[in-house]
RNA sequence: GGUCCGGUAGUUCAGUUGGUUAGAACGCCAGCCUGUCACGCUGGAGGUCGAGGGUUCGAGUCCCUUCCGGAUCGCCA
């Protein structure tokens, strides 16, 4: 990190070092504390790189005024530290500056709303408030850093695969499907808006239709929808791919290899490429979910057959699932009590469970309504051995799969079974293309413009069991990827969105782009795009994307440093032509 | 919009069954201290207990209304 020797410093604290002792240097920086200890006062000097320790003896009388984060440049003698006041916290521990000068270089700082050393201790809203403050702290400083090399090196990997970063427009037009818009008014166009982007998606296909082989981008996305802990209000950005003349294991490849060097390259232990892969169908009854965590080693067994005419009411012609927990036998009655609250708290009837005895008998409310027969496959089924809990999930074939999930991941917390310290990925793949809606008619079940597996014919068939080539990487039960193969035909388009109760003129007049586009020779194309600030937030082990962005929107969708939304001019309204009503 | 949790000093929190002048730690201010690096020691300032209303002899504590924050559901093709 080389700078310019200048009137406000001649070097950073990361280049100083034992090799500059005797040197008379200039550094700047803030100052993060000052210990005064009568006859010499000592200031840790912190700027971007790190802190050193200056000193001042017979020249206290330089501190007076100054206070901690204050932003100074100083003059002065670098030092060898005397053996025993050598400090191995810090870099620069094994020197210092004795000042000679000092020079505020902004205001005096004021009484600090917390301190910078522990401001993760702080309340969000306060830390964002003063987000300039936060991100002095050295490991919010850290991440943002972290943040922009991973960027970078993504970058860099993109570029070496062949793809071009290629812009897209911000300005843009409202999607009817989707996530609600940010509109923003036009002036020129009386009652017309623009829209900000919620993706890339049409213009990353326009570019495969003019032509270009393989994009990528560092993209902004804007949702006008309500915030999560992995989730920001407003805009996130992803790492967004497209490929021309490609199928589903091309982006496969290229998905994997940025994420797994990327994760390599910054020291992350996780599983190596190619990564373990779960149909739609397969996680929705192994783990009850789409996005499974698979630090969590337990999963759900099918068992509704076994059921099928049972005199237990509450699992007679239901969907039965189970989950064997080993050696859980020994849990306190109020552990067993605590996960049935729980299971009434998500909704559910019950939760049933027997334990495993020594002789393999089972014990529990529950076992005088299982037969012998029925006992004997649960053990082969479950694979069940003594000191095993095996819990029953019963309910309606929609509700079953979800429930069992939930009942899963708490058990996986309550057990304590999840090993922080693992990155355990997989994709998720063959999502269903339709669901039913609530009139229980076929309705697009994530992207309207993946291909159908199978083609035009496939879509013959039962609407609900048409596959989509349509697929999701998963980290630690986090959805960080979402990705297709586009359909890049207007007949297979216009059958698509007519099972889903739109008209050729629907989309021509609601997506008109693409169908015009396609008119004229498509080719086969297919991508995906990585949450960057979901990335980042598990490389760091953080719990929460907002650490991982310099100045997010708080959970409400406000800037509180820049007051943002705010109230406009009425001028500045008059000009787009927006009167704003009262509010009631 | 629903549900749950929370709001007490600058910050993080404690505050018992409703009962004296609402506490602690850190920070801040003053004094002392020449080797600290979470410096130490002594002293001090700092509170509309989110707001409004109610019950009560008495409310941080109980009730109602409301505002704010967090998590979550809805939502996020």
């Amino acid at each position: 990190m080389q700078i310019t020797a200048n009137k406000y410093r001649t070097h950073t604290t990361s280049m100083l070092g034992e090799n500059n002792i005797g040197e008379s240097v200039r550094a700047a920086g803030w100052v993060e504390n000052i210990r005064d200890h009568g006859g010499i006062l000592f200031v840790d000097l912190r700027d971007h790189y790190g802190v050193v320790q200056v000193t001042f003896s017979q020249n206290a009388a330089l501190l007076d005024g100054i206070r901690k984060e204050c932003c100074i440049s100083i003059g002065g003698e670098v030092i060898k530290r005397a053996e025993e006041t050598i400090n191995a916290k810090i870099a620069t521990g094994t020197i210092e500056i004795r000042a000679r000068d000092l020079e505020i270089l902004g205001n005096i700082s004021e009484n600090l709303p917390f301190e910078i050393t522990d401001s993760k201790a702080t309340n969000e809203e306060l830390r964002l408030r003063y987000r300039f403050l936060d991100l002095r702290n050295s490991d919010a400083h850290k991440a943002i850093v972290y943040r922009s090399e991973v960027i970078s090196y993504m970058r860099q990997i993109m570029n070496e695969m062949g793809f071009l970063e290629l812009n897209t427009p911000i300005l843009s037009a409202s999607s009817p499907e989707g996530a609600r818009d940010f509109l923003v008014p036009s002036r020129r166009h009386h009652g017309k808006f623009y829209a900000l982007p919620q993706a890339p998606q049409i213009f990353k296909q326009l570019y495969m239709i003019s032509g270009f082989d393989r994009y990528f981008q560092i993209a902004p996305c804007f949702r006008d929808e309500d915030a999560r802990a992995d989730r920001t209000a407003g805009e996130f950005y992803q790492l967004d791919l497209e490929m021309a003349f490609a199928e589903q294991e091309d982006v496969f490849a290229a998905g994997e290899a940025v994420l797994s060097k990327t994760l390599e390259k910054f020291g992350i232990a996780a599983d190596s490429a190619p990564y373990p892969r779960f149909t739609y169908a397969e996680t929705m009854l192994k783990y009850g979910t789409d996005k499974p965590d698979l630090r969590n080693p337990l999963f759900i067994i099918e068992l509704s057959d076994l059921f099928a005419g049972s005199a237990f009411k509450p699992f007679a012609d239901k969907t039965v699932r189970g989950i064997r927990v080993p050696g859980m036998a020994s849990k306190s009655k109020s552990f067993f009590k605590n996960m049935e609250e729980f299971a009434l708290s998500i909704g559910m009837g019950g939760l049933g469970y027997v334990e495993i005895q020594e002789d393999m008998s089972f014990k529990g409310p529950i076992d005088k309504f299982i037969s012998d027969e029925t006992r004997a496959e649960l053990k082969s089924r479950a694979e069940l051995k003594p000191d095993d809990v095996l819990y029953f999930i019963a309910d309606n074939a929609k509700n079953a799969a979800n429930y069992a999930g939930q009942i899963r991941a708490e058990l996986g917390n309550r057990l304590d079974l999840i090993d922080k310290s693992e990155f355990k990925i997989c994709w998720i793949h063959d999502f269903p293309m339709y669901e039913e809606d609530e009139r229980g008619k076929p309705a697009f079940s994530h992207n309207p413009f993946s291909m159908p597996q199978g083609g035009l014919e496939a879509l013959e068939n039962d609407p609900l069991s048409v596959l989509a080539y349509q697929y999701d990487v998963v980290i630690n039960g986090v959805e960080l990827a979402s990705g297709a193969v586009r359909n890049h035909s207007n007949e297979i388009m216009v059958k698509a969105f007519e099972i889903a109760g739109y008209t050729e003129e629907d989309i021509k007049s609601r997506f008109g782009a693409l169908y015009g586009a396609f008119k004229f020779g498509a080719p086969p194309h297919a991508g995906m795009a990585y949450g960057v600030d979901r990335l980042l937030m598990l490389m760091l082990n953080e719990d929460s994307v907002r650490e991982v962005i310099a100045f997010p929107l708080n959970g409400n969708a406000q800037d509180l440093l820049l007051g943002a939304p705010s109230e406009v001019t009425e001028q500045q309204l008059r000009e787009v032509h927006i009167k704003v009503r009262e509010k009631h």
